[in-house]
This record gives C-alpha cells, structure tokens and sequence, in this order.
DNA sequence: TCAGATCCGAACACGCGTGTTATCCTTGCT
DNA sequence: AGCAAGGATAACACGCGTGTTCGGATCTGA
C-alpha cells in the first residue's frame, strides 16, 4: 500500500479537527488517495471517525504509561509535569475528541475515556496525599483544569500565541503556582 | 407570535450545541414551532447559526460591561471574578461558540471575539501593574487560561461532577492561587 | 362578520454526500 | 511475458437535509 493507513489517520485528524464537516472527497484528497481506496479502508464514515478517536485514545494511553502516571512510586506532581509534554504534540487529536460530539454514545470510547480521567484523577489524588496539591480541592476539578488547561495551550500554540516550548511549561507553572501574585 | 426569536435562539443553542449536526427539523420541533415558521425567522441555517454565535457574543459583551471589566478604576482581579460568575450561566452558548469551526471564517464574529479577547487581556495587564499577577507570564496567556478555566467548570456543572454554585470559585482560585500546596 | 396576519402541514425540487460497482491501469512477482 | 493485486476514474443509485410553495386552519382586531 503506498499510504500507510496511519499516514491516513493523521491527515483525516487534521482535515476533519479543522473543519468537522469534511467532506470524504477532502480527506481522500488531502491523503493523496482516491475516494474509493479510502472506502476500502473505511467502510463508512462513521468507521473512520471512530478509527481517528480511537487512535486518540490509544496515543494518550501510550502517553500516559510513558509518563508513569499509574506508578505509585513516582512522585505524581512530576509525572504529571511528563505527561503534559507528551501531551502537548496530540493536541490536534484531542481537540477533535474534545469537539467531536457524534461520539459520545459510543459505549467503548467512553468507558475508555473515563478510564484515563480515573488514573488522572487518582494521581491527583496521590498529589493531595503527598500534600503537593491543596486538599481543599476537588480532585476531579484539579484533573478536569489540568486537561482544559493543556487544551488552551495547544489552542495557543495552533494559533501562534504562544511559543511551542513554553505550552507544557505554563500550563504546570499555572495549575500548580496559579498566577496571582505572591 | 407565539414563540419569541429569543425563545427560539436559546432552545437552538441547547439543541445545536448537544448536536451539531442537528437538522432544521429538529431545532423547530424541539422549539415547539414547524420547520416553516422556522424558516420564516432565518431564512438559511447559516443565517441560524450566525445568530447565535452573535447571541453568545452579545450576552458576553453585556457580562463584560455588567462586571466592569473596562473600568480601569475597578480592581481588575475582582471584576474577572465579578465576570467570572456572570459568565457560568452562558456555558451552553460559549461552549456552541467554541466548538462551531464554520464560524472561523466570519470576520465580523472574529473581530467582535478578539475584541472582547483583548479586552481581558487589557484588565489582565493592568492586574499585573498592580501586582496582583504575577508579570512573569504573558497576559495573552493568563486571559486563555481564564476562558478555559470557566469553559471547564461550565462542562463540569454540565456533567454533574461539580456543584454549580461552586464554579465561579473553582476557576478564579484555581487562575490564582493554583492547585499546588504552600 | 369580515380582513389580515400568522402558523401549520404537505408536497416538491434540488443539491450533495455516501456507498457501490465496473472498467482500466499500474506495479510487482514469477 | 504473464499473472495477480491494488489503486484510480467514472458513473450510478440512494437517502437526506435544505429551501420553496401553496392551501387551509386559527386567531385577532375592526
């Protein structure tokens, strides 16, 4: 095959993150392919979209393992500081996740979803025990701000206002330091 | 008439912001009229979704001018909290607004936003003359992560995980102080 | 009771995207 | 050279949503 079907994926996430309502024919042709062969991969719309979230899903479960988010023995604070590096280059792939709507009766991809708020939100909880994140908190608001957060710096960086290097290193120093003035 | 155009935006932007893809019949069933009279209101759904996204912006304008947030003799940290709580109830139309890419191309929407884009950021610089923010971080930034902030509190009420009255509190101590412990 | 306005239901044309099929062409392998 | 596999091009059917039209029902004020 001479387009690999990851090669595909990776164009259709970003045809279809940049305008939600693409036509098959605009993907196909961003792919270098014909419409037909991408139906040949494809079966429906419908199986492409779940194949471009899953692989979002995938892609930040590799993440998150890299990161060593569920290892007790890492200090949760830092391995959260990992993750939002790693994290910052699936931007693309999250956003669509995020405003992709036509998914969320999808009973796999939720559970999945839901699976990596938990380990966040545990880690955040070990963070709280550790008294490196103010207790007073609610854990899954600390996960759900993080997350927000790395969305608003890839929002940044897509559109140029802030510098790729800095993205994971605001949305840390923010979520932990805040930006109130000591 | 018997349904306001107002009625007829607010359910829309219920409708629309759920389900993007939702057809004219949908919203007109869901707003107790018939596709018809629909169509005598907006005569294109463009024409529809341009009235909401303009909706959505000027209920922002008002909140920002409700909250004083231009008023350079107010504090700037409490007008942003004051704004903060006049914004959580626009969480449905902020969240259309955000996810509706077919609105990127319309120049008068833009430069309404990046108005009011600036505007925020303006009342964040002065935040930071005073010494209330920390300077160290560009105002571009502490303005993003604010709106994401309120759109995370916003999906979390939505979804349940966070009580409603606790939002605004969330988001301006969370921009602030931070999550992290003293 | 009449006139005007407003809404509704039904029907229609039309465009467009999806999914299918058939034919041709290229490439690689033996 | 001959064969098989996979892609491209073109054409088609089909469903569906949009936008329009028209006749009839309902309500209102004169």
């Amino acid at each position: 095959m001479t387009v690999s079907t990851d090669a595909i994926l990776e164009t259709a996430t970003r045809v279809l993150a940049a305008s939600p309502t693409a036509t098959l024919a605009d993907v196909a042709r961003a792919a270098g392919i014909s419409r037909t062969t991408l139906f040949t991969r494809f079966a429906t719309r419908e199986e492409l979209l779940l194949a471009l979230a899953a692989d979002a899903i995938d892609r930040t479960d590799a993440a998150i393992l890299a990161a060593g988010i569920s290892d007790t023995s890492r200090d949760p604070v830092v391995a959260l500081a990992d993750l939002t590096e790693t994290m910052m280059p699936l931007g693309a792939r999250l956003g669509y996740l995020l405003r992709e709507r036509s998914l969320d009766d999808n009973e796999e991809l939720q559970e999945r979803w839901s699976r990596i708020d938990r380990t966040i939100t545990d880690a955040v909880r070990r963070a709280q025990a550790a008294d490196r994140v103010r207790a007073d908190l609610p854990a899954l608001w600390v996960a759900d701000a993080w997350f927000w957060l790395v969305v608003a710096a890839w929002e940044g960086v897509e559109a140029g206002r802030i510098a790729p290097v800095d993205g994971a290193r605001l949305v840390i120093t923010t979520l932990l330091d805040g930006t109130g003035s000591r």
